[in-house]
RNA sequence: GCCGGCGUGGCGGAAUGGCAGACGCGGCGGACUCAAAAUCCGCUUCUCGCAAGGGAGUGGGGGUUCAAGUCCCUCCGCCGGCACCA
């Protein structure tokens, strides 16, 4: 490309724009006024190292060119840019070579910037927040203390992923099948710490529950459900024959007591120890070993084959008082319900696996429907062998048996979550600090409002104590404190917040981010709350959506915030591939990078191609023959309104060394653009233009839309090769549909066409509808469906007239002759089908 | 295994149950040019045919309908999520 001629000159013409716009201010948004508000929020980004991948713009210049539409269609609109900059990456590089995390952030944040605003997004910067900036996280220190005066934070002993490669501690979340997500370092292991956890498992009805307030994609609420993953049912208690001691298992299934023919204890289960025979103990503790063993390895392994020991005591069943023997098994988990089971293997998969392996008893509880086996059926059916519920369906008897245990003081009704309480502490010391002392007289006690910011201390060595401890431990003048209560000697807590916490809040943050009294002001909450659109990655589909509504959630409760949801409508973008269609990878040599894209082609048309690709939501590889494409729809536009003699004059100019932007200057629109009344087959072409993209944009259709502008064009340069004029009513309307996805050059258009202020707020054009109306329509003619013929006909002729038009038709005729006509449907202004046989 | 989503030309992708393949890429042909690039114009689902014209066609099979890419059933494949959740 680089040896190649310019389909126009965006390198003068992009930046001179960014520029006006930066020292315009011109996207700056009022915290108020007449107008409706219109809040638009990108996710925002880690500002790593590797700088912007092509990826991040898909979604932001989604978001900006419907900012930029909104503004247009008279909102006043938020549309915010910040950098979620804790993190990992700048504490390992700082281990690595003592820089410290501050300076790679500052960076790093700092490319970042320049390549965004490189692409010519109408972001207010004067609203720009990062998570590390004591100014920022002084509120999330200050929420922190919220949500801990509240009760919902809690220290605990938490065996905790522990990744031997990171050194550091991982959340559930971040390790999959013993590997840590993300680096991919398997040699992961359990260790008991202590930890900060924050009681989201409180808040999990409500999570659920509200996901019918937002306008989410279902697979989006779906992974929200699953993960929060309710199921109701019933705790039922066991006694154990011989012992004072009882077993609580939770079940879903309380209709199938009766069949219950074992018991199952998860292998860290307490009451091991005590049931466990003298015969048993051997085998069991050899279990329990290998099954920790394993858990610390590769859990998902286990699922190949069932294994189990029998310990030796026995459980009465409640409903019937049979003896039914306990065993320990890895396929139950500690970590879910009561880490006890009842057995059934009549009706649960893996019970029944179980029991034929080791040879236990089946009894049938529930007839299948008809023509079904009953063992192995779980679903609902008719309860049998079952005593007093036997005869009902499935949900009768759940609701009968779970009456009668709960009259005799024998179980509940329960309900269980698979949604864990949130592991909130990190042991790393690029994090907020969690504002809290320990004090050996009064316990933990939260900082004042008064000390915050609690800023990190300055060191040297960031790594990490073998101990497991934060490296925060080592910075002992900092740890030591006085205790706000008491005043007597106390240690701050060393532990630091996890990424997560800086991304809770940051869309509130926008609203107000120099706001010294307040994370944000009331007035300004109530004015932009709640998120009208909210784009970004799936992969943050379940975490930081849920966290993030979870804070949200209890600032509400708070009255700290007016809507108990944060985001309304979420979209996510996919994935860009590289042109070999796979993940791009720096090891797959196919990245694509943002800065190159925009020397070759320039800002609006990346922007552009990023969009005509396909659909946002949609995964789809990069094309460099694409963005050609778009490149060159972008110079038909250029050449369609610049005079073509000035753009030679300029092109000389250039190259004779005159300053571009005088050079530019000099560039004067085409004669063929006038003052003209345009004709009707113009004005219903533009008409329909602006129909079509305001239909699409207000549908997120980006791709379609681009289509009908490329049209568009390709017929206004048809007039004007036929000598015929582009009259300026149907140019300038033109200009200002484009303006959203190429603001630049449409921006300097618009100065040719004599205009002396920004497009930015000018009003989207309408159209006539009346106009779209066709005279004359094509109507298309069938026999049994197929396609025979077309013809031409005034629009809105009646059914029959129609119907007399395609019988008296040639084709018609030749292929119905010799068939009788049993049917003719017709559509007006459509089509006619004519079936005969 | 379970839960989502998706399968349309050589490629990216369009199509309120009513003309499948808009738009772009690539390809082919033409104009301009000494020539090339750039640009402009035209053609381009496959197949039979010199043509006129015919036939087939939206992952496979079945169904509903005058009419199905679109709705229903079933199978196959790919992508994403969860994964012994009792």
């Amino acid at each position: 490309m680089a040896a190649t001629r310019k389909q126009y000159p965006f390198d003068l013409i992009e930046p001179k724009w960014r520029q006006f716009w930066l020292d315009n201010k011109t996207f700056r948004a009022s915290d108020g006024g007449s107008k409706p508000k219109f809040y638009i929020l990108d996710m925002f980004p880690y500002p790593s190292g590797a700088g912007l991948h092509v990826g991040h713009p898909e979604g932001y210049t989604a978001t900006d060119i419907l900012a930029r539409y909104k503004r247009m269609r008279g909102f006043n609109v938020l549309h915010p840019m910040g950098w979620d900059a804790f993190g990992l990456p700048a504490e390992q590089y700082a281990i690595e070579t003592g820089t410290h995390p501050a300076a790679t952030t500052r960076k790093n944040i700092a490319t970042f910037r320049r390549q965004i605003q490189m692409l010519g997004f109408s972001y207010d910067w004067n609203r720009e927040v990062d998570t590390t900036d004591p100014d920022y996280f002084k509120w999330t220190q200050w929420i922190f203390l919220q949500i801990f005066k509240k009760g919902l934070a809690y220290e605990s002993e938490v065996p905790v992923w522990w990744c031997e490669g990171c050194k550091a501690v991982l959340a559930n979340e971040e390790v999959s099948g013993g590997v840590c997500d993300r680096k991919g370092h398997t040699n992961v292991v359990r260790r008991p710490l202590r930890q900060w956890v924050l009681k989201i498992t409180a808040y999990a009805d409500r999570l659920l529950e509200d996901l019918k307030l937002v306008d989410w994609s279902e697979a989006i609420k779906e992974m929200q459900r699953n993960w929060i993953g309710r199921s109701e049912g019933a705790e039922v208690k066991f006694q154990i024959a011989d012992l004072k001691s009882e077993i609580t298992v939770f079940t879903t299934r309380p209709d199938t007591l009766f069949g219950a023919t074992y018991m199952v204890l998860a292998p860290e289960h307490p009451l091991v120890e005590k049931v466990t025979t003298v015969a048993q103990r051997a085998a069991v503790s050899a279990y329990r070993e290998a099954a920790t063993k394993k858990s610390e390895l590769d859990r998902t392994d286990l699922a190949k084959e069932k294994t189990g020991v029998f310990i030796g005591g026995y459980a009465i069943n409640p409903v019937n008082n049979e003896k039914i023997p306990i065993w320990v098994a890895d396929y139950v988990m500690m970590g879910y319900g009561t880490g006890a089971i009842m057995a059934v293997p009549a009706h649960d998969t893996r019970d029944l696996e179980f029991a034929q392996k080791f040879n236990l008893p089946v009894i049938i509880v529930v007839q299948a429907p008809a023509g079904q086996e009953s063992i192995g059926f779980v679903g609902d059916g008719v309860s049998v062998n079952s005593g007093l519920i036997t005869g009902l369906p499935t949900p009768e008897a759940k609701k009968k048996i779970t009456a009668w245990l709960e009259e005799r003081g024998l179980g509940k009704k329960a309900i269980n979550y698979k949604l864990r309480d949130w592991l909130f502490s990190r042991q790393r010391y690029w994090g907020e600090p969690i504002p809290v002392v320990h004090c050996n007289k009064c316990g933990v006690v939260p900082l004042p409002e008064s000390a915050l910011p609690l800023t990190l201390p300055e060191m040297h060595d960031y790594t990490p104590p073998a101990s497991a401890e934060p490296p925060l431990a080592k910075a002992t003048d900092w740890v030591k404190t006085t205790c706000p209560k008491c005043g007597g000697p106390a240690t701050r807590e060393t532990n630091t917040m996890p990424q997560w916490a800086g991304s809770c809040w940051y869309y509130l943050r926008f609203i107000d981010p120099k706001n010294p009294q307040a994370f944000v002001a009331k007035d300004k909450e109530k004015y932009w709350m709640p998120v009208d659109l909210y784009v970004g990655g799936a992969e943050h589909a379940v975490l930081h959506l849920l966290y993030s509504r979870f804070w949200h959630k209890v600032l509400y409760d708070l009255g700290h915030v007016s809507t108990p949801e944060p985001f309304m409508k979420l979209v996510n973008q996919g994935m860009i591939l590289g042109e070999d269609g796979q993940k791009m990878s720096k090891s797959r040599g196919n990245v694509i990078n943002p800065d190159d894209v925009v020397a070759d082609f320039g800002a609006d048309s990346f922007r552009l191609y990023e969009m005509f690709m396909g659909p946002l939501e949609a995964s789809k590889p990069w094309s460099t023959k694409g963005i050609e494409g778009v490149n060159r729809f972008l110079g038909r536009v250029w050449r369609l309104f610049v005079d073509e003699k000035a753009q030679q004059d300029f092109e000389l100019a250039v190259a004779a060394g005159t300053p571009g932007e005088q050079a530019l200057a000099g560039v004067k629109l085409s004669p063929a653009i006038k003052d003209a009344v345009p004709t009707p087959e113009q004005l219903k072409l533009l008409h329909a233009t602006i129909k079509a993209v305001t239909d699409d944009l207000d549908a997120m259709g980006f791709n379609t839309a681009i289509s009908r502008m490329m049209e568009f064009v390709n017929e206004a340069t048809r007039w004007v090769a036929a000598g015929q004029p582009l009259p300026r009513k149907a140019a300038e309307p033109f200009v200002l549909l484009l303006a959203p996805f190429a603001p630049h050059v449409c921006e300097q258009l618009w100065t040719m066409l004599g205009y002396t202020q920004s497009l930015a707020y000018e009003p989207w054009p309408g159209y006539d509808a009346a106009l779209l109306v066709a005279k004359e329509v094509e109507v298309v003619l069938q026999v049994n469906g197929k396609v025979r013929d077309r013809i031409r006909v005034a629009a809105g002729l009646p059914q029959a007239e129609l119907e007399k038009l395609a019988h008296a038709n040639e084709k018609v005729v030749q292929h119905t002759a010799g068939k009788t006509v049993r049917k003719v449907v017709v559509v007006p202004d459509k089509l006619v089908n004519i079936v005969a046989a």
